[in-house]
DNA sequence: AATTCAGCCAACCGCGGGCGA
DNA sequence: ATCGCCCGCGGTTGGCTGAAT
C-alpha cells in the first residue's frame, strides 16, 4: 500500500466550508507528523469529540479531517491490504440487500472501512458486475430478455420462501403488505411512498433515515469490544448473517422455538413478533422485512403484529 | 524518453439526524 | 417548540501511480 501521506500537494477549492475553510486549517494529505500526533492523541484521550480535538491535540486540521483520517486510516482495527475473495463476495451480498449503505456493509466486515468498500465498489465490483451484464445497482440483469420485463409487470416477486406472501403489482410496482395492525398501520397503503420499487436498491427506497440510524445504531455498538448486545441486536446481526450466508434455514431453526410460543401480546391481544420470525413463519419475505424496516425505521427483533394469515 | 491515459483511493463536501440548551 | 452544534454518512473530487503508446 503505497503511503498517500507523503503526497505533498494540496488541495484547493474555490468555495470554503464552515470547519474546512477557516484560514490557517490546514488541508490535503495528512503527513506522518500528523498521524502521529493524532494517534498518540486519541491513545491518550479516547475518540470523540472531534470539532475540538484538533485544538486540543495541536493539530491545524478541522474536526472532520481529524475523524476521516482516524476512521479510515490510522485506527488499529482497519485492515490494509487488498479485499480477499471472500470479502468481496460478503460485500456482494451486502449490497444486495443493503444497497449503498457503506457503513453498514464495512460494519460486517472486520477491518474494512467504509469508505474503502466504496471505493472498491466503484472501481472494481461495479464494473465487474457491468461486465457480467447485471445492472450494480439492482442486481438484476442489464438486458433481460424482452418478455421478462412484461412478466415481471404481471407476476409477484418470486420469494425464497415459498409460503411467502406475494407482493401486489400496483401499477408496475411492487408493494410489500405486511401490516402493523398494532400501529394501525398498514404497508398496503403506501401513498405516502409512491413509486417505489421493493427491491430496486435501497438506494431509491423511501425514508431511509430511519433504516440508516437503527442499523447504525447496531453498527456503531459492534464497535465496542465490550458490547453486550441485547435481544434486537443479536436477532438483527442473526439475521444478516444468514442472509449473508444464504442459508436462512439455520437462522429459521436458532428462532423456531422461540417463534412456536409467542410470549408477547400486543395491545389488541395479537401475538407480537419480529420481522424474522415473521419470515420464518412465512408471512413476510427477506426483502419485505427489509423493506419494512426502511419504512418504518425498525431494527429486526422489534415487536410487530404481521399478518400471519 | 516523453507523453497520455486509466485506475486507484485518500480526502473533501454537503446534507441530515440526534441531542442538548 | 426552536435553534445551533456535533457527528456520521454517501457522493464526489482530484492527484498519484503505473501501464500503454
Amino acid at each position: 500500500m503505497r503511503n498517500l501521506s507523503s503526497r505533498n500537494s494540496t488541495r484547493s477549492r474555490s468555495t470554503p466550508t464552515p470547519c474546512c475553510g477557516k484560514v490557517g486549517i490546514k488541508r490535503g494529505p495528512w503527513t506522518p507528523e500528523e498521524d502521529e500526533i493524532l494517534a498518540n492523541y486519541i491513545k491518550k484521550d479516547g475518540e470523540g469529540r472531534w470539532r475540538t480535538l484538533p485544538k486540543r491535540a495541536g493539530l491545524l486540521r478541522c474536526g472532520k479531517s481529524c475523524r476521516l483520517r482516524w476512521m479510515n486510516y490510522l485506527r488499529p482495527s482497519v485492515k490494509r491490504g487488498r479485499i480477499a475473495p471472500d470479502e468481496e463476495d460478503l460485500i456482494l451480498r451486502l449490497h444486495r440487500l443493503l444497497g449503498n449503505r457503506w457503513s453498514l456493509i464495512a460494519g460486517r466486515i472486520p477491518g474494512r472501512t467504509d469508505n474503502e468498500i466504496k471505493n472498491y465498489w466503484n472501481t472494481h465490483l461495479s464494473k465487474k458486475l457491468i461486465s457480467q451484464g447485471i445492472d450494480p445497482r439492482t442486481h438484476k440483469p442489464l438486458y433481460p430478455s424482452p418478455n421478462s420485463s412484461e412478466i415481471a409487470k404481471i407476476a409477484p416477486i418470486q420469494n425464497s420462501n415459498p409460503n411467502s406472501f406475494p407482493l401486489e403489482a400496483n401499477g408496475g410496482v411492487y408493494r410489500a403488505t405486511a401490516t402493523r395492525e398494532n400501529e394501525n398501520f398498514t404497508m398496503t397503503n403506501l401513498d405516502q411512498f409512491p413509486n417505489q420499487v421493493i427491491d430496486d436498491g435501497a438506494k431509491n427506497w423511501p425514508n431511509c433515515d430511519g433504516f440508516n440510524k437503527g442499523l447504525q445504531s447496531h453498527h456503531e455498538q459492534n464497535k465496542e469490544e465490550d458490547y453486550v448486545g441485547n435481544e434486537n441486536e443479536d436477532a438483527f446481526s442473526l439475521f444478516l448473517d444468514s442472509l449473508i450466508n444464504e442459508n436462512v434455514f439455520v437462522y429459521q431453526q436458532q428462532q423456531q422455538q422461540q417463534f412456536q410460543q409467542p410470549k408477547i401480546i400486543g395491545p389488541s391481544g395479537e401475538p407480537m413478533i419480529s420481522s424474522s420470525q415473521a419470515i420464518h413463519h412465512g408471512s413476510i419475505s427477506e426483502a419485505e422485512v427489509a423493506y419494512s424496516m426502511v419504512a418504518f425505521g425498525e431494527k429486526d427483533g422489534a415487536l410487530n403484529s404481521y399478518d400471519l394469515a
